[in-house]
DNA sequence: TCTGGGGTCCTAGGACCC
DNA sequence: TCTGGGGTCCTAGGACCC
């Protein structure tokens, strides 16, 4: 018999800073998004007073934030990264069976488990995660995987564990479970489901007429029904490579001058390409964009172009170049620019990267890469990079409250006074 | 004043080919 | 009035996820 689990931690980002900031223990907390836009996680505290809603504008929250004594904090990807790596290096242990699913979220297969007690196998898992690493998890252990987070949300109102194997006990939470909280069931699936009259995880399940839900929710709804049913269509995947990947910010300020848009290109390029080298691939396209702020009464507009590469290019140069070349086909001056991004598609892996004919050199400045990696890695972030990046970026987004890189740099490492 | 970022999968429809 | 049939590839857009 084969089992997943699907293993979550609470509250994910607060959870992390927590860990360095016992402080805020028994806060509300919340994180906010980049740019400190809006908030983004909140632990239960914060729910309990009201927070929660994903995406609220932060200047809206500001009054209720001073009432309720909320510890607020930008975000730190680079510290929830890192915590994430050791939460997952952990949870390896009690299978060798796992997909990470998300940076807070793995997938955990149990085949040969049969004897087990799962009950006290999650508690294990929980217990173990939050000694050596200070983040709290749930788990949710069943029969396939759209029910395994299913009993995830169980776990999060019930002690951290829930399992649920036999036939009797799932019925008994898919009767109560509404439909729109199923993974892979959205609002508007949701709505079209309810339509039809089923409003819970039990009622679609028991829903007859296949066909129909084939032609409203295409495949990927048919298969949840499927599991819910408890026959397992989705298997554990394997980690692959990204097929496309890219950069994207919100600026700190309003743009309208040229010079900036390239140096933020430059900049998102930069990041753009290294994520690329880390996959160890190769893109033969991209895009950049530039955008007005949707929420203002200004005028806007929405420039998006291409550019594609006779070969397979993971050289960060090169692909500043681009974005460049981009930008003066769609740049118009005049409008106040909020947000860019460039997007790095048809991604292969570096061994398949074909070369072009008429390309006599196809080096790719590979070597300076790999030097400017080198550096990077060893002097930080940043340490050395493209002229084009330039040097003040105004543009730069905001981050008020961001914490110490406490787990990755040397300078940041927590003080402990005894 | 202030409104995130990064992905995946599926389908329909157009372009193109023989 | 009548206007093939079958196939592939690509892209845009919708929906969903964290």
């Amino acid at each position: 018999m084969r089992y997943f689990c699907l293993v979550d931690c609470n509250s994910f980002y607060c959870s992390c800073e927590r860990v360095f900031h016992p402080e805020t223990r028994n806060r509300p907390v919340i994180v906010l998004s980049n740019n400190d836009g809006c908030a983004i996680a909140f632990t239960k505290e914060a729910k309990a007073v009201g927070f929660g809603q994903m995406c609220e504008p932060f200047f809206q929250l500001k009054d209720r934030i001073k009432k309720y004594n909320v510890a607020v904090f930008s975000s730190n990807y680079t510290l929830y990264d890192s915590m994430s790596k050791r939460v997952m290096d952990i949870l390896r242990e009690f299978s060798p069976d796992m997909e990470i699913y998300s940076v807070d979220e793995a997938f955990l297969q149990f085949e040969g488990f049969d004897h087990y007690d799962f009950m006290e196998y999650g508690q294990k898992i929980r217990k173990d995660i939050l000694v050596k690493t200070g983040i709290p998890v749930g788990v949710g252990i069943s029969i396939t995987k759209v029910l395994s987070k299913i009993a995830n949300k169980m776990a999060k109102k019930n002690k951290g564990v829930w399992v649920m194997i036999n036939q009797q006990d799932i019925d008994d939470v898919l009767k109560t479970f509404p439909v729109k909280d199923i993974w892979g069931i959205g609002s508007r699936s949701a709505a079209k489901l309810n339509m039809l009259g089923i409003k819970t995880a039990y009622e679609f399940k028991l829903y007859k007429d296949e066909g129909l839900i084939q032609k409203l929710l295409t495949k990927t709804g048919r298969q949840v029904q499927e599991e819910l049913r408890g026959v397992s269509c989705l298997a554990l995947e394997e980690a692959e490579d990204k097929k496309n990947t890219g950069t994207s910010r919100s600026f700190g300020v309003n743009v309208y001058d040229k010079k900036q848009l390239q140096e933020a290109l430059a900049h998102f390029s930069t990041h753009a390409a290294l994520k690329l080298r880390r996959q160890n691939s190769v893109c033969y396209s991209m895009q950049a964009f530039i955008y007005t702020n949707p929420f203002q009464e200004v005028p806007q507009y929405y420039g998006q172009g291409r550019a594609t590469f006779s070969s397979g290019t993971s050289d960060t140069l090169k692909i500043i170049t681009a974005a460049h070349q981009i930008l003066d086909e769609i740049y118009r001056p005049g409008f106040a620019y909020k947000k860019a991004g460039v997007l790095l598609n048809h991604i292969v892996p570096k061994g398949q990267n074909q070369l072009d004919l008429f390309t006599p050199d196809p080096s790719d400045n590979e070597q300076l890469n790999q030097v400017m990696d080198l550096i990077n890695r060893k002097y930080g972030a940043h340490t050395i990079k493209s002229a084009a990046c330039g040097i003040h970026n105004d543009w730069k987004t905001i981050a008020d409250y961001k914490t110490q890189h406490y787990t990755t740099s040397w300078k940041d490492l927590l003080k402990v006074k005894i």
